[in-house]
DNA sequence: CTTTCATGTAACTTTTTAAGTAACAGGTAT
DNA sequence: ATACCTGTTACTTAAAAAGTTACATGAAAG
């Protein structure tokens, strides 16, 4: 397939709805900074809607975080656009007649159980306050560089 | 894109050569029980005998473990296969004038990083005589019940 | 030594999933 | 009332992996 980027796209969207909270935020514009079109923009806007991180009315283009930054986590965002999809994927259909392939669903999906939960801990420990004051450092070390020419 | 089950048949692949170790070992024997073609299997199988997991000969059914099973780790497998792609998807096009497009992808990448190599981690503790065994309690369990009716 | 069977590999097709695109009904607001 | 924007549907395109076909070449048994 295609490789997925609605989380990090998702991140992207609410990390700009923060920092640009003072300026008009249409689809438009935020499409921009992801380099996408807008209507990819309203469809995961809608996604994050429904799990209840932003605020939208309809006709307006002044979306909303419906949590301060630090307390929306990453893996808010995560659960939100990925749910529990499998993050290692498990070859759902192999023969039952085989020890082999009879049991190793069972068995492998517990161990990529384990190393998912493992990730998903990491995702619960980082706010979206940290992403963006992060993005602020890289940019002031940025600008710095750029001054040191 | 189509979810990629290659890390899954290939931990099947190997477990598989060593349970059945006293059978003829053919590449549509192996197909057989994981449900998928023979190519696929031969396919995956040249990856891990590139990864120098296992040792086949051309023409002859006889794969082998290059190592003992409690030498090969499914992070062994993960890498053979995997490689070093991304486990979370960075969007590698964002719009490098904006404060936010312009960071987030180094900064939500080093987050990314943390949370796959938490995983990783768990891989590197698994091994296939873990595998193995488990498979084989959960086969003892499940003849057990079929007693029991 | 030839027949049978298997591997390794290339080329092509199909399937799957997400992104991109077009269109539009219905709010919002000046 | 006009201009703009969202939310949503339907359709198309793109990308990646699995499935399929085909075949050259090695192995091994009679």
């Amino acid at each position: 397939m295609r490789v997925s980027t609605r989380f990090s796209d998702s991140v992207h969207i609410l990390a700009f709805i923060e920092v640009y909270s003072k300026t008009k935020l249409t689809s438009e514009t935020i499409a921009s900074s992801i380099e996408t079109s807008p209507v990819v923009v309203r469809r995961l806007m809608g996604v994050l809607r429904e799990a209840g991180l932003i605020d939208t009315k309809k006709g307006s283009a002044e979306p909303k975080l419906s949590r301060p930054t630090n307390e929306i986590t990453l893996l808010d965002v995560y659960l939100a656009v990925e749910g529990d999809r499998q993050l290692f994927t498990l070859d759902t259909s192999t023969n039952p007649e085989c020890i082999v392939g009879g049991n190793i669903q069972k068995v492998l999906g517990s161990y990529y159980e384990d190393a998912k939960m493992a990730a998903l801990r990491k995702f619960n420990n980082v706010t979206l306050q940290d992403i963006i004051e992060t993005i602020l450092v890289e940019q002031k070390q940025k600008e710095q560089r750029q001054l040191n020419k």
